[in-house]
DNA sequence: AATTCGGGGAA
DNA sequence: TTCCCAGAATT
């Protein structure tokens, strides 16, 4: 038997029960492919349910404040995802009059819609025969065939793209679709896959030649920058602080944090009190304290932010302030969710 | 063509 | 620790 049969008949044996399967509602299906974005199945889930409760409908989405939909993406990562889910629904209800488009092509002009998610939607809702190429198909096609090309060179994305459309079962899209998504997160894993249990092990190539667990090729290593992060926390008399909005490029765009001063390296509170002076709205303060001693290493994916949070007390009243236990309701990335979580005031 | 966007879970 | 997850957009 070739390769197309035998994912399906695996993927009927062996597939999971997952929300956005039942349904071929371009929202529904639009909203799971976002949020799976390089997230793993655990990790979506909730935040699936809890966008689709929150908004039922692509209109809901399209009306709702950008940042209740960040507040709701809170943890989930990649929060250019949120805001260019948010544009794509207000796409949807302005350009498309409310209706989703049906095409691999026209579905790709969706913000936050690349080549995948397009071809994903367009597979899966509309039956159209257009093969998907996520990271659990490079990994099960690289291994099967024994292609060596890094799947992250332009060459590669080429190459597998092409491949992934001539083994494809047109006829039954959306199945083989996710079943060959399916084999590769569950069957053909990226670590320890159980070869010898495989449907396909006769007539794969890396199992053959015992190259499993080096496809597939995967090229350009992430360098890590290293950034030091001073938070000031200001506390008045009437337990309000200060939460600005992170503008412009880089990282957390849109979400809400403390007064921020970044630093070329670890500070000590001499070095920082001349910075916080320099700093626009921060008044006469009664008292500076470091809460944590040693700095919180937050770890992303091309940086590591060595982040001091400083507790700033002022016995003037913060005019702009919010309440401390209104800051609950603001976006924030998880490095101050859990310095507040841990605060005690 | 290379880099930059988060956060968490598994080994 | 390292790897990588139902990738897309920008540089």
């Amino acid at each position: 038997m070739i390769f197309a049969p035998k994912i399906l008949n695996w993927y009927r044996e062996h597939q999971r029960e997952l929300p956005w399967r039942e349904t071929r509602e371009p929202y529904k299906v639009w909203l799971s492919e976002i949020i799976l974005q390089q997230t793993r199945v655990a990790q979506g889930m909730p935040y699936y349910y809890s966008f689709v409760e929150a908004f039922p409908t692509v209109f809901d989405l399209a009306n709702a404040p950008e940042e209740q939909v960040l507040k709701l993406w809170q943890g989930l990562g990649y929060y250019s995802r949120a805001r260019n889910l948010h544009a794509a629904a207000k796409m949807v209800v302005n350009d498309f009059n409310g209706e989703f488009p049906k095409t691999y092509k026209a579905l790709k002009s969706l913000k936050g819609v690349g080549d995948y998610t397009a071809s994903a939607i367009a597979s899966f809702c509309f039956d159209e025969p257009e093969p998907v190429v996520d990271g659990n198909v490079y990994r099960v096609l690289s291994r099967y065939f024994g292609v060596d090309i890094p799947i992250n060179s332009t060459q590669g994305i080429k190459y597998f793209k092409e491949l992934a459309r001539e083994v494809m079962d047109e006829r039954n899209i959306r199945d083989y679709n996710q079943g060959i998504m399916e084999f590769g997160a569950i069957q053909c894993a990226p670590k320890k896959p159980y070869c010898l249990l495989c449907p396909l092990q006769d007539s794969c190539v890396a199992l053959k030649e015992n190259k499993v667990d080096s496809l597939p090729v995967k090229q350009n290593k992430t360098k890590v920058r290293n950034r030091y992060f001073n938070y000031l926390v200001l506390l008045d008399q009437n337990e309000n602080t200060i939460l600005e909005q992170r503008r412009g490029k880089g990282i957390w765009q849109n979400l809400y944090q403390f007064p921020l001063i970044e630093s070329e390296k670890k500070l000590q509170a001499e070095a920082l009190k001349p910075l916080i002076k320099e700093k626009e709205d921060v008044p006469e303060l009664e008292s500076l304290s470091l809460y944590n001693n040693e700095p919180i290493v937050h770890k992303l994916s091309h940086q590591h932010l060595h982040t001091q949070f400083w507790i700033l007390k002022t016995s003037h009243i913060l005019e702009q302030g919010t309440q401390w236990n209104e800051i609950g309701n603001f976006p924030v990335p998880v490095l101050i969710a859990d310095f507040i979580k841990t605060l005690k005031i």
